[in-house]
DNA sequence: GTGTATGAAATCGTATACGATCTAGTGTGA
DNA sequence: TCACACTAGATCGTATACGATTTCATACAC
């Protein structure tokens, strides 16, 4: 069956905030998205209501919603929970990842290492996900799972925007990637994976927070 | 300025979600709520998807929305998801409890000692739940915060109905906020709270999986 | 020039209405 | 008896309409 309306409104929402196409902080006008969409606000209101409780729409009574903003403590928050969250998800997928999957890892982190030469940081992005994706996908825990997403799509809104790469910091990713392949190739204990998956982003995020000359991520 | 109709239909929900007065399994029926509330079924909408985004209902096209259902796989998922992220929001919050709010967790804890003696079961799960708040309550990362939140929630939509209390748990578990408390003034490192922050829950939680002849969670 | 009143336009919030869809109960034929 | 078609009632999904609120530009007073 079609999807109903207040469904269409979401997905396109949704998909359009998350690749790009509205940028933070870009007004989502009901009557002129309804019109987009060829349909009532009803429908549009309620998409809305939904990307504000996942984090991906700003919502202010009778003023209107917008894009999430994505000022530079906010982006750091999300991060470090991520961290926390993707790390407990790759532990917990681990048992599961097999042999297949295992190999699929390898050859996506070859094609990241690869890129290092004539850099691409939107390939490098796209592939890094997609690694990130094999590892966790197995978490037979599915509110972790949708936690990680929920904290992928929030970064994704705001990293198009304002955040650049770490200078080095490619090279260091596609190192701790096999690093991390290892481990679960080896059977490591699932807390010293959870600490390398963790310990991956943080490194990331302590770069930025550095950067901003705050106080490094305790955890 | 008085509350939108749709704000009071999402709080009226919540609470009577989270209270118990709406069990896993009940019906949400747009136009008798919307009849109680004095309002239309358009907001009463739009505040069932919020909750629907939160996990607290669950909504199926043109069937109806009902609070979500309390399997036993879904309450122990949540319990292992609020395990994770409530140990890190521990840890976080840590340096930042003052001695005021120590000697608050402490004396909550003692009245919960005292409760074992003539043990009152929802009196201590009230004192538990104040306490654990003390704990988090300072972490500096919003996000991390309402994903406890969250958890909490989900839990004691789930908790009034299906599960009993483990024989001896409660007094491990004063034990066990004691022992959190002696880190937490002792400025221990973070990861060492989070670590018994964590273990704290994940006890029980090997309980119940215990009981249900499931392996134990490996984090 | 600065600050405040005013009014129009834009936008939101929600009631109402009605077609679409599901559910359950009844009847019919094999 | 069982399977299936059909109908009535309940409920959902969304368009439309309109009052309420905000915003912004303009005009006026000081």
């Amino acid at each position: 069956m079609a999807p109903s309306k207040s469904e269409s409104a979401y997905r396109l929402l949704h998909e359009k905030i998350t690749e790009g196409t509205f940028s933070p902080g870009y007004r989502l006008v009901l009557g002129t998205i309804a019109a987009e969409l060829g349909c009532s606000v009803v429908p549009v209101r309620e998409a809305i209501r939904r990307l504000e409780a996942e984090g991906l729409v700003t919502f202010e009574r009778n003023v209107g919603a917008m894009v999430a903003a994505a000022d530079t403590t906010l982006y750091l928050h999300t991060m470090q929970t991520l961290a926390i969250i993707e790390g407990a998800a790759t532990a917990l997928s681990a048992p599961f990842i097999d042999d297949d999957q295992l190999a699929a890892a390898r050859a996506i982190n070859q094609a990241m290492a690869e890129l290092l030469v004539d850099f691409d940081a939107p390939r490098f992005t796209e592939l890094n996900n997609e690694f990130h994706q094999v590892l966790y996908r197995n978490c037979p825990n599915p509110h972790i799972l949708e936690l990680v997403h929920r904290g992928w799509n929030r970064l994704a809104v705001m990293r198009s925007s304002s955040f650049t790469h770490i200078p080095g910091r490619a090279r260091e990713s596609v190192r701790e990637h096999a690093h991390l392949l290892d481990l679960i190739e080896a059977k490591a204990p699932a807390a010293e994976i959870e600490q390398a998956a963790r310990a991956h982003r943080t490194t990331t995020l302590n770069a930025y927070l550095a950067a901003a000359n705050l106080p490094a991520s305790p955890l």
